[in-house]
DNA sequence: ACCCTTTCGATATCCTAATATCGATATTAT
DNA sequence: ATAATATCGATATTAGGATATCGAAAGGGT
């Protein structure tokens, strides 16, 4: 285990592409790998890789022949804390908290959700894909019984910092945010904000660019010049 | 409309949250708006917030007041693609897949999702969320048909590679990847990969930092400093 | 009418992540 | 054994977004 480092956020978010494609070539029996190949297949630098995998490996990484898969595995998913389950707590069961709380692919990446919150009277006590939905001033006491410490906020934005405000105060330490909006938290609540809108929000630049370029009659071959 | 422009990822991801901050001061009166101000509530720097809203704005921001509050909401909506939806297929519907499809507030971002496809013939043919699942023969033909050119990938990894081929073969220009592995496509096609993972790894290593600083007994004061 | 203050727009600077360079080292081939 | 080569680790450079600075313009107060 080499958890005492800190990667930086960039870092954080290309573990999961190397993890899985070491995943991959494990299976395939490949016991060594070089970050110059992973880089390729990721299409990434090749020192930023190598940069990368020293960070966590255990071990040092061999010339002429690189870093051990089996390791390598090993050390993301201890990082990434694949091994040891994050229990958190979902407040907002509209239709993207539904979604979430559907979601079992979670739990390969180490987050079980407990339970889950709502203001809604028609919705509480439902249970909504296996978990139990709370009227939300129950949240403070289930968080400090099972010592929760993260919170998954998906109410609409103009709720978001009130609900946040109470995971605070039943002791959260760390807020994964879907609302847009940015939410005050203390210092030591890190507060994780996931846009999917900006995700839309490129897709439909890239398309409203392919459409005027294509009613200008510009070159196909212009795009892979790229 | 002030279309014409292409605004970096950053900016675009900034976008929604201007657009939530404007909503809500317009529904409280507000006219007109100073980058300023909007920097303060939404914790960005001042000049940033001026530069971007001055890229979408069609109206100039005016010395001592700021930028009017009606126009920036229809820029960006404008801008984001929200008033004109863009119709996209979902290919792979298991856990991932079928939240997507059940979360109804897509529409708000200007996606419609209007058909999904999987292999496994125990879906296929089923109902999920009111989208019919199609089997992934009848992908290109419902896609050309259709003018699809957005496709929403929820399939494991080891099969995003072939579903995405599929999706090019199809029309598609742009891809929305919840797979975690670096997908081949053409020039002309956006990939946009979506990363649920990465934030789950930044929150881990958070709680982590957090439980090893309070086992050493390090003063709390230290984490305002920052 | 004049001054003061706030904000704008443009330009310059800074900072951090990504990339390139280079000597050192291990493996493979001759 | 020796030479050739691929990769590593460390250091230097580059690039691009974020931040700071400054003159100009617009509104408010006296």
């Amino acid at each position: 285990m080499k958890n005492d480092v800190n990667l930086t956020v960039q870092a954080l978010q290309r573990m999961p592409y190397y993890l899985q494609h070491l995943r991959k070539v494990d299976e395939n029996g490949v016991q060594i790998i070089s970050a110059t190949a992973m880089a390729n297949v990721l299409d990434l630098n090749e020192v930023l890789v190598r940069k990368d995998l020293s960070m966590i490996c255990t071990s040092k990484g061999k010339p002429k022949s690189g870093f051990p898969v089996k390791e390598l595995i090993d050390n993301i998913e201890d990082y990434l804390g694949y091994n040891n389950t994050m229990d958190a707590v979902l407040v907002g069961v509209g239709s993207l908290g539904k979604a979430l709380l559907g979601n079992n692919e979670f739990s390969k990446f180490g987050l079980n959700i407990v339970a889950a919150f709502d203001i809604d009277e028609d919705i509480v006590g439902q249970v909504v894909c296996g978990k139990k939905v709370f009227p939300l001033e129950k949240l403070q006491n289930l968080c400090e019984r099972m010592h929760i410490h993260i919170g998954i906020l998906t109410v609409p934005a103009e709720f978001a910092q009130e609900a946040a405000d109470r995971l605070v105060g039943s002791g959260v330490r760390a807020i994964w945010n879907f609302a847009l909006i940015k939410l005050n938290a203390p210092d030591h609540v890190l507060v994780q904000n996931e846009n999917l809108a900006a995700s839309l929000a490129v897709l439909s630049q890239h398309l409203r660019n392919e459409m005027t370029e294509e009613s200008k009659g510009v070159d196909l071959n212009e795009h892979t010049a790229l």
